[in-house]
RNA sequence: GCUGAUGUGGCUCAGAGGUAGAGCACUUCCUUGGUAAGGAAGGGGUCACGGGUUCAAUUCCCGUCAUCAGCUCCA
């Protein structure tokens, strides 16, 4: 495949390598537009880049553009296709290609035109009648692409700014076999069978009411889920040090003013007025564990205090952006706060990407971790959040792990470093976060005695590793699609018993498995057991136990375990003890 | 919040300007069956909600709510 730089070079790439695939989607956002200015002449033409899968464009009709117009602008690209146009590069100084979007009434395109230095040289590519300022850089020829596919019509906002006009933007994916399409295809709808809003139904682990939009009801298998999550989590907190409190969903309304929250967040935050008492439920639990640390004098050798709380927080989030159990309005921060002195802020931070890390690992996520400086809305000095910054900096240099900067992404008070996890179809979720604040336990006014009798201020870390419970739970589901490790499996065993007349020995089965702690269901229905089994493999339950004639006889069970991803496995006839020490925990 | 789409029994979905259908699930009966669906009968829906057009609206129009995709936002 052939590659046309800016510069006029040519040279050969892979579709598979960065630079092939870029190219090929960049070029086919062309013909997107190309298509859609040959059907449509009025319309005004904004961006349109490669993406991770696929490219877009964004366009502003002169009507109402929605999905059923898809087919026409796909139909349009083919032809434009089958034209084999090629690309050619040329060079515009500013003035001739301002004037040339003039002419085409292009005002997008004018716009980031005038953005550019007066003497830039701009390039432009071409094919056939299309002709857009470019940096390209382009595969050679139209006629590469031989499989597209528009995906969705969304809104976007011109250059991301929600002041801006709304454009109409086009997803579309293409390749050049149209094989690979179609793997394409039945990628994304093997990801959707993975969607944790699906299998959360399916599983009996979770809804969402029409009556609380966002607020995530948790049914009994999902509680049980839920439960275990909780009982790992205090284990190894227990182990690191950390204690454990519980702070109210609300608090009045001046603590929040004390902590800042108020003046940042209100219109996120959920409050209410009794008795002429204004309150506010808890966004998040810092200031909680800040009136915790104020009840004594505190000495310098109680540090670092590691204060835990599970807190259930309520942001009223905008209803747009809801989404399952990853975004909601009620969840359950797994929170901590470390008070700690200044030399101990390296072993606190690196402490917390190692349990991080220890957990992520347990469940087999890779994830990414991101550092996320000053925001423009903040507060502190200009020195404090340098501090902070150089020490969350130095932190994950000090444990060799890599990490992306994310300007201006902070919490108010302080910069963080953001570990992301990645859902069935590759949208990543902030999970765990480390935080670094200088301010609250100013707010706060907080101190410790140190070695030399005076008072000093402590540094706080707020940090989580799950994130939310919830968006864990939801993470969890759509990596192992809903067959989950029997250790946190809600129902690890199912015992299926081959006719009534085995239903009592399935009973004093689940009894024992019952008093070894082995989470365990009886189907004893009136049902053949192919019917039986079918159902216990769509509930994805990791161990079935099938009693009949034989195994009431010899006092034994006959055990078969879903494997993994792979389809099930017959582990054969054995005794009950043998299988209680076989089964993962 | 914004743009577009969607909303029909518990679930998945079909349907049409003349007051609704399938499969699965559920109930009952027959069957007591050994590794992914045994058979028969039956019950269940104010077609999201509120207006409007019409002789007639679940179907067409408007609004609201919720959901989905994306954008914006995300302490």
């Amino acid at each position: 495949m052939k590659v046309l730089r800016r510069n006029g070079e040519i040279i050969e790439v892979n579709f598979e390598d960065q630079e092939g695939k870029k190219a090929f989607w960049h070029t086919s956002a062309h013909v997107l537009a190309q298509a859609v200015k040959r059907l449509y002449p009025e319309t005004k033409c904004a961006i349109g880049p490669a993406i991770e899968n696929g490219f877009y464009y964004d366009f502003e009709f002169a009507f109402s553009f929605s999905e059923d117009h898809l087919k026409e602008v796909e139909d349009e690209m083919r032809r434009i296709v089958k034209e084999s146009l090629s690309l050619q590069v040329f060079d515009k100084s500013k003035e001739e290609a301002l004037s040339f979007m003039a002419e085409a009434s292009e005002k997008y395109k004018i716009e980031l035109i005038e953005e550019l230095p007066d003497s830039e040289i701009i390039s432009f590519y071409k094919q056939g009648e299309y002709e857009e300022f470019c940096a390209g850089p382009h595969i050679s020829n139209v006629c590469l692409i031989k499989a597209i596919k528009l995906l969705s019509v969304a809104g976007a906002y011109w250059r991301g700014n929600e002041n801006n006009s709304m454009l109409t933007r086009i997803y579309g994916i293409s390749f050049p076999k149209a094989s690979q399409l179609e793997e394409y295809l039945h990628m994304v709808e093997e990801a959707k069978e993975r969607d944790h809003r699906k299998l959360g139904k399916e599983l009996g682990i979770f809804t969402i009411f029409d009556e609380g939009p966002g607020l995530p009801v948790f049914l009994p298998k999902g509680m049980v889920l839920k439960n275990i999550l909780v009982d790992y989590w205090r284990k190894i907190h227990r182990r690191d040090g950390y204690v454990e409190i519980s702070t109210p969903i609300m608090l009045e309304r001046s603590l929040w003013e004390t902590s800042g929250h108020w003046d940042f967040y209100r219109d996120s935050m959920y409050s209410l007025k009794v008795e002429d008492e204004d309150y506010a439920i808890k966004p998040m639990s810092c200031p909680g564990g800040m009136l915790v640390y104020k009840l004594e004098p505190r000495s310098y050798k109680e540090l670092p205090m590691r204060i835990g709380e599970l807190g259930l927080v309520h942001r009223n989030e905008k209803s747009g952006a809801l989404h399952g159990l990853m975004r909601v309005r009620s969840f359950t921060q797994d929170d901590a706060h470390i008070l700690m002195r200044e030399d101990q802020v390296m072993d606190e931070i690196q402490g917390v990407m190692r349990l991080i890390d220890e957990v992520y690992q347990k469940f087999g996520f890779s994830y990414e971790i991101e550092l996320s400086t000053r925001p423009e809305h903040s507060i502190g000095s200009d020195e404090d959040w340098e501090l902070a910054t150089v020490a969350l900096e130095r932190a994950v240099q000090g444990m060799g792990k890599s990490y992306v900067v994310n300007e201006g992404d902070g919490a108010f008070y302080g910069p963080k470093l953001d570990f992301h996890l990645k859902d069935s179809i590759g949208r990543t979720w902030q999970c765990g976060t480390i935080q670094l604040d200088f301010q609250l336990p100013q707010r706060f006014n907080i101190d410790y005695i140190g070695a030399d009798g005076e008072k000093h201020r402590p540094i706080m870390l707020h940090r989580v590793v799950f994130g939310s419970i919830e968006r864990f739970i939801g993470i969890l589901i759509e990596h192992y699609a809903g067959k989950f490790p029997s250790w946190i499996a809600p129902i690890q065993v199912k015992i299926l018993s081959v006719s009534d007349k085995y239903n009592d020995y399935a009973k004093q089965v689940a009894e024992y498995l019952n008093e070894k702690d082995i989470r365990v269901e009886v189907d004893n229905r009136s049902e053949k057991l192919g019917y039986k089994i079918r159902e216990a493999r769509m509930d994805k339950v990791p161990y079935m136990i099938i009693v009949g004639e034989n195994e009431m006889n010899n006092g034994s069970v006959s055990v078969r375990q879903r494997d993994g991803d792979k389809d099930n496995q017959e582990l054969g006839e054995m005794k009950i003890e043998e299988f209680v020490g076989r089964i993962s925990r």
